[in-house]
DNA sequence: CCTATTTGTTAGTGGAGCATACAATTCGGT
DNA sequence: ACCGAATTGTATGCTCCACTAACAAATAGG
């Protein structure tokens, strides 16, 4: 016999898209894209923005195709990205020493300050994020997403 | 005792940032972007402009404003979509009858064509997704996907 | 009937992805 | 030791999608 799902049509139905995981995994991505651009409209970063310090920080000296590669971005990607954190003095190129190819990487005062601000707000965001599973789900979420970017 | 874990540092570590379920959401949503855009290079259609053409054929005459809620798109970014669906022939806008504030979308033949082609792509793009997952994966996955989403 | 709301539209901004082309450096094989 | 191939950074220019703000037309509701 139908049930009531057979006939609803209600205004946030999407049909058969719903059986689509990566129908699923943007709009995921999208609502913590709008929840992440809130929590940090005052400290004016974006995500990337805030992995490229992240891992500056970690890894002092990296070069940036490191980072392109450890954050899955090519080359032109991670320059402007990195561009910008320069722009605002977050970060400065200094050439490698061993290798002339490559910029090494480091944080400037300003960008540790601006790092320590934002893995506050990003505790905040995670706990938005991380309120809606247990421990075993949100580790086990993780390993499949993990599974998916490799 | 310190484990091989504690000193690696392998060109894919990320280190805290393993941590962060966002940054996994947004790694895993641009591993799904990249094999889409290869899957649908040859059609030149977008994730977006597939679902809307798969909402649209779901839901004839449905207006603008209920593919940005079902899409969680605002109204500026659904207009930009619609135009270029719009100007591809791939559907069109028609006043509503029932509600003259509204566009009534409907799909062309060219657009009913191209969301056939679209979802034998989708089909492949899928079973590359879902080969990862077992079924109660897959399934676990969309639900804790769902809730991020709403 | 008059005001508030809804919907569509236009215009402009910014981030992030891509490709291509070029220069500088290093690597590798003979 | 050399020369061609590969790597890294850079510049330019494109597309897509998210946003805001402002305005017009239609509807809804007291």
């Amino acid at each position: 016999m139908p049930t009531a799902a057979l006939t609803e049509d209600n205004e946030d139905d999407i049909g058969e898209l719903a059986d689509i995981i990566g129908f699923h995994i943007r709009l995921a991505h999208v609502a913590v894209y709008r929840h992440f651009t809130e929590t940090f409209a005052d400290l004016d970063l974006t995500q990337k923005q805030v992995s490229v310090l992240w891992l500056v920080d970690d890894h002092p000296a990296i070069s940036q195709i490191d980072v392109g590669r450890r954050l899955q971005m090519d080359r032109a990607t991670t320059m402007t990205i990195v561009n910008r954190l320069q722009d605002r003095d977050y970060l400065r190129r200094e050439r490698s020493e061993s290798d002339g190819r490559k910029q090494a990487l480091h944080l400037t005062d300003e960008g540790r300050a601006a790092l320590a601000r934002a893995k506050t707000a990003i505790a905040e965001h995670e706990a938005w994020l991380k309120s809606r599973f247990s421990a075993e789900e949100a580790e086990k979420l993780v390993e499949m997403l993990a599974r998916i970017h490799e």
